[in-house]
RNA sequence: GCGCCCGUAGCUCAACUGGAUAGAGCAACGCCCUUCUAAGGCGUAGGUUACAGGUUCGAUUCCUGUCGGGCGUACCA
């Protein structure tokens, strides 16, 4: 429809003598009062023409030449919009066209043969997945749906690190609980991790191996043990909440092809980085920060960075063109420098988009809880599931723009009436099917529906409504914020 | 200090990326229903979009500055 509105209104304007034609923008009125459809070019033609627009904008309505199939009514408003109202005939021409395909209605083609690579979680194997990674996760395996629903072929990775001190860490906290279990009580390591699950898979070896461990070298064999349990764990939770890896990467692979060296020795080559102190150096004053960053500790073990460069060179190197990463605002940091190093490695900076989303903070009772990793007082995702239900964490989740703190209501989610947003949309659902199956009872459908009876103004509206539907998928999965969607369904139940 | 994000009704958040009268849900207030409590129904009110400038026909949206909050600013991820 924009199409041709856009069309008939260019065709109008050639009756003036324009040296450029500014684009021509066809916007939906926020009030229905000012119609369907509506552009502001008689008001950016006020300049050029050095008439006042609402002048401007009735030479273009007199030029107008349109069918009446369409459009039933033009209009002239407030300081010189030109308002289109659209004839119920094509409304219920854009209705029947949805019902022969309702499935995929709202999809579309805007990212038609893109392949693009989606990575998220991402949450190394330390522990079990936190509401923060469930923000992560959700925000993650929907804003892929999007994309697929807008044509393109996505893939669903899950980059970890299952080596470097945090793993080694968690070893060691392992071995203190099993030695523990057996009573050869040891000292717990500082900044160990501190959860219940740690002491699950210290009981777990023990009724495993027994006291085998005891001679162990290193934390080795806890450390494999519990990033199995830990992964196990992840792996049901992400389940749980329907979503689908089409593929885990191990950060050790870097290693292992030779990446990570070939990496730092493009960047030497091109001077961009420097031994110092005993350390490689970045220069990443060369981008416009304040400081250079190190790629490599002095004790030859390189930093998140170096990695992540070559990781994501990595995916651009596996032909995708896009490659979304989904982080916290507290990974922020990083992706600059990682940016300044794929574009010096000769690739794209531009295939690289990141959604980054702020903090979510548990309200229970009314007040925000607290949460801390070291001390293994926080809120699972499990737990929350447990608590309120795999669905609505789902939808909590998405409600709000990424880039805003999310506050999840414990007791609003729970509560089972029209104040708990997810049943509202639910119980429109299901009165909307109890009015199918009633209906389909009694009439038959094969026959061909006569849609002109859908001439109440609420029917009408309805339609109307339902018909921005693929716009709004496209925003959404254009800027990457689901809650779009949500927002619709809210405007669409009303 | 510097960088990123944010500041919209009492609270939690929208506003289709620059449009016309800034919208929802809670909470509040009023009425209806009710044996009481709870729940429910109808309605009302609630705003200088943090502040000050700027850009233009038009700003919650873009630019500059100020104030306030979050997150970074590690040879941690």
């Amino acid at each position: 429809m924009n199409d041709y509105l856009i069309e008939i209104i260019g065709a109008a304007l050639s009756q003036f003598e324009l040296d450029e034609t500014p684009e021509i923008r066809i916007e939906e009125p926020k009030s229905p009062e000012h119609g369907d459809a509506s552009t502001n070019i008689a008001m950016m033609l006020a300049k050029p023409l050095k008439n006042n627009p609402r002048a401007i904008a009735q030479q273009i309505v007199d030029a107008l030449v349109f069918d009446d199939a369409n459009i039933a009514a033009v209009e002239i408003a407030g300081p010189g919009f030109i308002n289109f109202r659209f004839a119920q005939k094509f409304l219920f021409k854009k209705l029947a066209d949805m019902m022969e395909a309702p499935e995929k209605f709202g999809s579309s083609d805007t990212h038609k043969n893109q392949k693009i690579l989606i990575e998220f979680v991402s949450a190394n194997p330390t522990g079990p997945l936190t509401v923060g990674h469930g923000r992560n996760a959700v925000l993650g395996d929907t804003v892929a749906r999007l994309l697929e629903w807008t044509g393109a072929k996505v893939d669903r990775e899950y980059y970890f690190n299952d080596a470097g001190r945090q793993m080694r860490v968690l070893g060691e906290s392992v071995r203190a609980r099993y030695l523990e279990l057996l009573g050869k009580g040891s000292e717990f390591p500082e900044g160990g991790y501190e959860g219940e699950y740690i002491r699950d898979i210290a009981q777990a070896l023990v009724d495993e191996k027994g006291e085998d461990l005891l001679e162990a070298k290193n934390e080795d064999p806890f450390k494999e043990k519990a990033q199995q349990e830990i992964f196990a764990d992840i792996s049901a939770t992400l389940e749980r909440m329907d979503i689908k890896m089409d593929s885990f990467f191990n950060e050790h692979t870097l290693y292992e092809d030779g990446k990570i060296e070939e990496t730092v020795g493009k960047l030497r080559e091109l001077g961009l980085a420097y031994d110092k102190d005993g350390a490689v150096w970045f220069k990443t004053t060369e981008f416009g920060k304040e400081k250079d960053t190190v790629l490599v500790k002095s004790t030859g073990e390189p930093t998140y960075r170096l990695p992540d460069i070559a990781y994501h060179a990595n995916k651009l190197d596996r032909g995708f063109d896009l490659c979304v990463d989904v982080f916290g605002a507290d990974h922020i940091a990083t992706y600059p420098d990682v940016l300044s190093g794929i574009k010096s490695l000769g690739y794209n900076p531009e295939k690289v988009d990141v959604v980054v989303y702020q903090f979510v903070t548990i309200v229970k009772d009314g007040k925000p809880f607290k949460m801390s990793t070291r001390k293994a007082n926080f809120v699972t995702l499990d737990e929350l599931m447990d608590e309120v239900g795999a669905d609505i964490t789902r939808f909590f989740f998405l409600m709000r723009s990424p880039n805003t703190h999310l506050e999840f209501d414990i007791a609003q989610a729970k509560e089972a009436g029209e104040k708990n947003p997810v049943f509202y949309l639910q119980y429109a659902h299901a009165r909307i099917a109890s009015i199918l199956r009633k209906v389909t009872e009694e009439y038959d459908f094969s026959e061909k529906v006569e849609l002109n009876l859908l001439d109440h103004p609420t029917e009408i509206t309805l339609i109307k409504t339902m018909l921005k539907f693929p716009k709004t998928v496209g925003n959404a999965a254009r800027l990457r914020e689901p809650h779009h969607v949500i927002t619709f369904l809210n405007e669409l139940a009303s």
